[in-house]
DNA sequence: TCAAGAACGTA
DNA sequence: CGTACGTTCTTGAA
């Protein structure tokens, strides 16, 4: 492509493709672990090698502007007014984009009063006469004047940073129908929108350069402007200056001073320590490789410790194992491979030695003394493998990590949680892995201790990366958490098969009948579960209007049923509505009917890491979602039993925790003062918001207040707080001022804690519970308010999820030490399902509300409400 | 067979 | 234009 013989210089504008990369990759994946974005320095440096390994530059430079002020900007006050500031998280990336390129040895150049692109032009113009081929490679079109025969302009297309397109005379002609030196001419009459210089009305690319092969020059055309007839003409002439001033302000300098000439950059060796330092502070690691690739360099690791290297994997007797075992002094990692609920393999390492056998029912004898000791274990996914030992009676003791609740707790919102993924991210080294594509891989996975080993390692890494709050919450609150959920799991809870499917069975007849009628209703059949098909009926066929957009047409759930029944009655609405109603009960039992497993009991599994705010989550099946909000659906809680051999069922829940945390963490008197006094929370802040005694506030009154206090916690707007109670938005307003007049430290407590989070890029609960929140501070306004919304909720949220959770561990274990038969089955956040053995109703009534109402210290007590029932809607009050 | 979207259950 | 979840069904592309 280009003369071997020439030398080539590239000159890069650092600032417009750093620009583009910020807005081109996922904040989410490019932030390290102390909050800082890196998307935009990612982006750029992985562009940045691809085209020094493709383009292989001899000389080279990168340019960036040093503030919006510049030459043009003294000329014409509004260049560049219309463009948004630009966000502080990529201007944060800029400095530490520089010093990668000085570790990099890339000359990086800036002056003051000219941009990047004038610096560019100078370069350019300087190399093409001193006989360089020149690369330009910046993402302003100003740059298209440069090009000529000896210099090519790489420009990022529209589908991403890292697809350049090239464009070099011939290209630029067709690509815009005018020689490159005349394309500024065109930029100058269009105008150009993202720098605030208006052209001339109804003038575009087309028109533009049929005038200029009309007239040949800029200056002949406005010159005979007089020409042009029509309301184009005129425009044209009306804004003649405008062209005239957008030329001047379009003509890239060719002259600027500069301490360096395209001679003085040569392409000089990388500084390998120092890429690799601030690699790591950027936690740059699959970029690493490319760079020294792309320089040339040998990677010898540098001086960082050498590469720790694999110890053997020793196949060991399980007696043997246990011996070195107890005899290790330091935390071992731990591994039992579990295969449909059943142990098969196992390994165990310390940091140089690893062995490893096949599980037996001989080898849990062996390591049972061992694993049941406080000897310290450290583990990943630990839940699975302490109920494998569970089931063979052996209580895993001394677990003193979990490195699948460390890695969520330092990122919650990240999906691969796979100890490959952490492995890499705080050791920066791969876990062998085999491949999936081939029956009989290559390449070994790998082995029971391997894995084991690497936790161990993991582990480490990532307690030095963890704040201390966020270790107190991983030691205190979430291992004890893990192994009371291990217990809740194997127990599971009994169901009634017989309730079920007679209730089922009503339903289906129900779900037939409805659906008959409705089909008589439109005179066809249709599929009631087909929103597609439903779209046509109601607003095609029943000329019904339009609800909300969706992505696909239009809404047709419940609320949008709900308001059309209101506005245009029909019947079908009524039809449709209680079919679905039916359907969905009909479709929950069933899911739970299929969980019943032979013990006449239902395992969910709990996911420990399940949610961003600290909360569990529950699946196969989801127990922590069974209606209870009418009181037909209560019917299917009634399933839920006490189980043979118990003696009955009790549900213990804390009321309106999420507000007592509110008033605890914002300090509001009289907040603190409505969960002191012992009156009904809704009663008491609707007396103080409406100025009436208790006594008066109505149920209208009350329902007001109590969605606005719920809705508090949510971020709730006027707008949303007015579509809730369909009440106008004005007086959801004045509601809310209302509101806030009474109770202010709230409002100032949301609002101080939001700034806070934007301040620290995280929100923190009562314990240290962190999450991080890199969008508080975005661009985008929908991300952004989302992001405030979110930041708002969850420490609150977070406080109840801890909360709850050392409640839980504390029953559990005291449940335990007391020897008691009792048990917690169920976590539905705020409450839990006891199965209470024969004669320890009193006992187990004691402790639960003892540890639950102590489970933190807060301003305002924990009310704890506790019923008792054969089943789980006879116990609940 | 899979992923996305809509809908809906809970706290 | 109210947070946090999981499940089921339909639909359309692969």
């Amino acid at each position: 492509m280009t003369d071997s013989a020439k030398p080539t210089l590239m000159v890069v504008d650092g600032h417009s493709l750093a620009y583009r990369a910020f807005f081109a990759l996922p904040v989410d994946n490019f932030t390290t672990r102390d909050n800082q974005h890196t998307n935009a320095i990612y982006g750029f440096l992985s562009m940045f090698v691809n085209l020094i390994k493709a383009e292989k530059p001899t000389h080279l430079a990168v340019a960036f502007d040093t503030s919006r002020h510049s030459f043009r900007t003294e000329e014409y006050a509004e260049y560049k007014a219309t463009r948004s500031e630009t966000p502080q998280e990529f201007r944060g990336q800029i400095p530490l984009l520089q010093d990668c390129l000085a570790a990099m040895s890339v000359p990086v150049l800036t002056k003051e009063g000219v941009e990047a692109d004038d610096i560019l032009a100078t370069l350019a113009t300087q190399g093409a006469d001193q006989g360089f081929d020149v690369l330009v490679v910046s993402g302003d079109r100003d740059t298209i004047q440069l090009v000529n025969d000896d210099i090519t302009l790489l420009y990022p297309s529209v589908q991403g940073v890292s697809q350049l397109k090239r464009y070099d005379p011939t290209t630029v002609q067709e690509r815009y129908g005018v020689r490159p030196e005349q394309y500024p001419d065109i930029a100058a009459l269009v105008g150009e929108t993202s720098d605030n210089l208006p052209g001339v009305p109804k003038v575009g690319e087309k028109t533009a350069v049929k005038w200029l092969n009309q007239f040949g020059s800029l200056d002949a055309l406005l010159e005979r402007a007089d020409e042009i007839k029509g309301v184009v003409g005129g425009n044209l002439r009306e804004h003649i200056e405008d062209v005239r001033r957008n030329r001047r302000l379009n003509r890239l300098l060719r002259d600027v001073e500069l301490p360096v000439g395209p001679a003085d950059i040569p392409v000089a060796p990388i500084d390998a320590q120092a890429v690799r330092d601030i690699f790591a502070r950027l936690e740059f690691r699959t970029l690493l490789p490319r760079v020294f690739e792309a320089a040339g360099a040998e990677d010898d690791g540098g001086d960082q410790a050498d590469a720790v290297e694999m110890p053997e994997p020793l196949q060991s007797d399980p007696s043997a194992i246990a011996a070195w075992a107890m005899a290790q002094p330091g935390p071992l990692g731990v591994n039992l491979v579990v295969n449909a609920g059943r142990g098969i393999r196992f390994g165990v390492a310390n940091a140089t030695e690893l062995h490893e056998t096949d599980w037996s029912d001989a080898a849990a004898e062996a390591l049972r003394e061992w694993l049941e000791s406080d000897k310290p274990k450290v583990m990943h996914a630990a839940k699975s493998q302490v109920k494998a030992l569970l089931r063979l009676g052996i209580r895993l003791g001394g677990l003193a990590d979990d490195t699948l609740l460390g890695g969520w707790l330092m990122r919650p919102s990240f999906p691969d949680k796979t100890l490959a993924n952490l492995v890499e991210r705080y050791l920066g080294e791969k876990l062998p892995e085999a491949d999936p594509s081939q029956l009989v891989p290559e390449n070994e996975g790998a082995t029971p201790s391997q894995e084991a080993w690497f936790t161990l390692r993991t582990s480490e890494a990532l307690r030095a990366a963890m704040p201390d709050g966020v270790v107190t919450v991983l030691t205190d609150i979430e291992l004890p958490t893990l192994l009371t959920l291990a217990d809740m799991e194997l127990a599971g809870v009994a169901v009634s098969h017989q309730v079920l499917s007679e209730f089922s069975a009503e339903l289906a007849e129900r779900a037939d009948a409805i659906a008959q009628q409705a089909y008589a209703t439109i005179g066809h059949e249709v599929n009631l579960g087909s929103p597609k098909q439903l779209q046509e009926v109601l607003f095609e066929e029943l000329q019904l209007p339009k609800t909300r957009k969706t992505k696909t047409g239009y809404s047709t759930d419940a609320a949008s049923l709900a308001d059309l029944q209101e506005s245009v009655p029909h019947p079908f609405l009524e039809q449709l509505s209680q079919h679905r109603e039916a359907t969905k009960l009909r479709q929950i039992i069933e899911s739970l009917d299929v969980g019943i497993r032979d013990d006449g009991r239902i395992h969910t599994t709990y996911v420990q890491t399940g949610s961003q705010t600290g909360r569990l989550s529950s699946t196969d099946p989801n127990l922590q979602n069974i209606p209870v909000r009418t009181a037909e659906s209560r019917r299917i809680r009634s399933a839920f039993q006490v189980g043979e051999g118990y003696e009955t069922l009790l549900t213990a829940d804390y009321s309106q925790i999420e507000m007592r945390i509110m008033a605890h963490l914002s300090g509001d008197a009289g907040l603190i003062e409505a969960f002191n006094s012992g009156e009904d929370l809704h009663r008491f802040v609707g007396a103080r918001v409406f100025g009436v005694d208790p006594e008066d506030v109505t149920p209208a009154m009350r329902t007001k207040v109590k969605a606005m206090s719920y809705g508090l916690v949510y971020g709730l707007s006027a707008f949303g707080l007015s579509k809730q109670l369909r009440i106008e938005q004005s007086e959801a307003k004045q509601l809310m001022l209302e509101y806030f007049a009474r109770f202010g430290a709230v409002r100032d407590y949301l609002r101080s804690s939001v700034m806070a989070a934007k301040e620290v890029g995280y929100t923190e609960t009562i314990y240290g519970r962190r999450r991080p929140f890199p969008d508080l501070s975005s661009p985008n306004r929908v991300l952004r308010e989302n992001a405030e919304r979110a930041a708002l909720n969850a420490p609150i949220q977070g406080s109840a999820a801890d909360i709850m959770k050392i409640a839980l561990f504390r029953i559990h274990d005291e449940l335990l030490e007391r020897g008691l038969g009792s048990r917690v089955l169920l976590q539905i956040h705020d409450e839990l399902v006891v199965e209470v053995a024969p004669g320890e109703w009193d006992v187990v009534d004691s402790v639960v509300r003892t540890q639950m109402a102590g489970a933190a210290d807060l301003s305002v007590p924990l009310d704890v409400q506790v019923g008792r029932g054969h089943d789980w809607n006879e116990a609940a009050h």
